[in-house]
This record gives C-alpha cells, structure tokens and sequence, in this order.
DNA sequence: AATAATGTTCGTAGTTTTGCGAACAACGAA
DNA sequence: TTCGTTGTTCGCAAAACTACGAACATTATT
C-alpha cells in the first residue's frame, strides 16, 4: 500500500492491451497484419462505421505507436510500426510465455 | 458497409485485450502467472487502490473468463482459469505472429 | 452471541470511450 | 480556379471505466 510497485513494462503492456481492445481495431491490425498496409477508404467501405468513427480508431493506434500514416495525397496509406509491434510483440510474449 | 466483417474471434480478441487493458489487472495476471494463485488480501497490501477498487478488477477479470476465485472462507483465492487462459494465448499468438 | 477479518456491493463523482453528422482542411484534376 | 475526393476535427450525447468510502455480508474465533 506504499510505493507504486507497477513496472514500466506493466504500464506499457497496458497500453498497448488497450489500443487493441476493441473489435475494430483488431480487425483493422489483423489486416494489416495480413498485408501490411491498406487504405483508409478501404476500411471506410467494409467497415459498419462513419467515417469520422474510423479515423478516431485510426488515430488511437497510432497514438498508441502501433501504426503509422504516410500521405499519398489524398489518400493515407497506413502500415504497421514495426518497431513499436515487436516492442508489443515482446511484451505480450513474455507476458502470456508463448 | 453492409455486413458485419468483424469474426468472433476478432470479438474475443478484443474482449481479452479490453481485461488487460489496465495496469492494475496486468500485475495481477503476470503474478498469476508467476504463481498460479494468490489472495486478493495479498494484493491489497501490494498496490495503492482501495480495497474496493481492487475487487471490482478482479471481478472485471473473472467476467473476462481469466481468473476464477474458489473460496476458502474468510478468504479467496484467485488463480488463472487455465482453459480460458490457453484460449487467449491461442488467439494472442495468431494475433501477433503477424 | 459478540467480535474480528475478509471481501463485495452500493452510491457517488469525475474521466474516458465510442459514435454520429456537420463543418472544415488538403490536394489533385478538370 | 473550381470541383471532387479523402480525411480530420468539432460539438454533442450516451455509455463505460475508474475510484473512493460507507455499508453490508460471511465466516472463524473468542
């Protein structure tokens, strides 16, 4: 009940737990995962969301460090972090011993 | 934009992701982890959160399936629920392996 | 039965998340 | 320049999350 006992790691895995806790945007890195890369407008059309919904996810993995966006005017073209996602890979590894 | 595209799996992803998505909860599985089982007093001791506090986590992670409580009255131990466990780490693994 | 130990539930409060449509910004093409 | 395409941001609302203390339940012990 003294000192804060929670680790870094702890407090990152949190972190990136959170950005993948909603079923949009499992689907959108398990996309990505697939292909390394997609569109924004591609997601927009199969996706059940507004627009507007989707570029918060969007931006909500990115924040999280998980993906990146490089303009190709007018379109983005998103793609994973890859070193961030090793970082989460390592983390989640150890933390689940696959 | 017509069909729901988003798989079960995907759901259940999330859902996993959303029980850990807290540093709090995080410590607590990766002490489970360490030790299969522990006392929610032991905990209380541990981390600066109300004892109330602690317990709604713990139930947050029961709900998710990832801990089970077996009393042993006036206490309760908690320990992983090895099934739903292996579940998630099935799905974390496919999710990352990316 | 009364007390102590252990947790849960309740009521409350503040913050965050999720979602939408409308309005706005950026940029290529006509 | 004007228009169409593509995304973001804003304002709003509803729901969920996080946290606390007080009150309550349960059970072992005295």
């Amino acid at each position: 009940m003294t000192i804060d006992i929670i680790t870094d790691e702890q407090r990152k895995m949190a972190r990136y737990a959170k950005a993948i806790s909603h079923p949009i945007r499992v689907y959108i890195l398990s996309l990505l995962g697939k292909q390394s890369c997609c569109y924004s407008g591609d997601l927009s059309e199969d996706l059940p969301i507004a627009k507007s919904t989707l570029s918060q996810h969007l931006k909500e993995l990115k924040d999280a460090g998980l993906i990146q966006g490089e303009t190709k005017a007018p379109k983005i073209k998103y793609c994973v972090n890859k070193e961030n996602w090793a970082e989460a890979q390592e983390l989640f590894k150890g933390f689940l011993k696959i």
